[in-house]
DNA sequence: ATATATGCAAAGACTTTGCAGTGCG
DNA sequence: CGCACTGCAAAGTCTTTGCATATAT
């Protein structure tokens, strides 16, 4: 997973933005990284190895990052995650989250494509999402209520991007 | 629209709370609430009439309202709002949110309705809003990018519940 | 009467900002 | 070498908590 590494080092050059040591390193984090990073994670992560990191550069740039569409923010119920975006690499998608580690995967499907045209409502952006456990978090206790039909749309199981 | 503050007041008075001063002006508020209402924002117009109100009753009462299902919490870019929910009210349904006045109009279409059985991701819950401007706010400046085709599912655009 | 709700004050979590010094290009 | 970036410290925002008092039932 060290090409992940090097395109988001690349990323943020073609930003241009200063390749720093903390960078790298948010760099290494989200490239080995498999699901969502809080701020708080990736500072905890970054101080093992770096001694004198401060809270505030991380705040910076996973800011600057979110911005410039290198990372990708989430508004999870336990506050904001990020992870590398994948917006403009391949077409418009949604995704479906595993509950448990967080694992991101692609849905092939967009509930826009189904609807007609809305004279009364101007619509800007929408926003489409899955919760639920993956298979190797899948959880006895709690058998999904709604047996919803996903399989034509998911390509295999492959965490996205 | 005095019946919203009516059911409100009813609703807590089912769950056992007691109808205090702070929580008959909090069924006011959310009554003749058009869309959603911060913290601040009720807090602010409480202090209004009520000359003393702490800021923590508020939370206290919208953070227990919430987890009693008399209200819905919603996840804003600008923080967390409120408004009176809609669950058990009617049949499932989704939302088309507002960007300018907040207003929140019912959808019935659920995209989970199209999907096909996942053997592999066990579907828990799923989320799914739309955002743009209603007609009264309605702004040349954007038009929508995506022609998206909602007419069939809005009965006529009315706020939701 | 008594358990619940409130006000006050304080703390806690998360995020942002100003400034002086460091280091990338 | 200059400008962008960092560390430090402080403040700002939003939310929660403990405790004594007030109040609904």
């Amino acid at each position: 997973m060290n090409s992940r590494r090097g395109e988001f080092v690349q990323a943020m050059a073609r930003h241009g933005l200063r390749i720093t040591e903390q960078r790298k390193m948010l760099a290494q984090l989200f490239a080995e990284a498999h699901g969502f990073l809080s701020a708080k994670e990736l500072y905890q992560r970054m101080a093992i190895t770096y001694k004198g990191l401060s809270f505030d550069t991380v705040y910076r740039n996973i800011k600057l990052l979110t911005e410039l569409g290198v990372l990708e923010m989430f508004q999870f119920e336990e506050g904001n995650k990020f992870r590398i975006g994948c917006f403009d690499h391949r077409h418009h998608h949604h995704h479906m989250i595993c509950l448990s580690c967080s694992n991101v995967y692609p849905l092939d499907y967009c509930p826009m494509q189904n609807l007609e045209i809305p004279e009364s409502f101007q619509v800007v952006k929408h926003s489409f999402e899955i919760y639920g456990y993956c298979v190797s978090c899948q959880r006895d206790e709690e058998i999904t209520p709604i047996r919803s039909m996903l399989s034509p749309y998911l390509k295999e199981e492959q965490p996205c991007c």
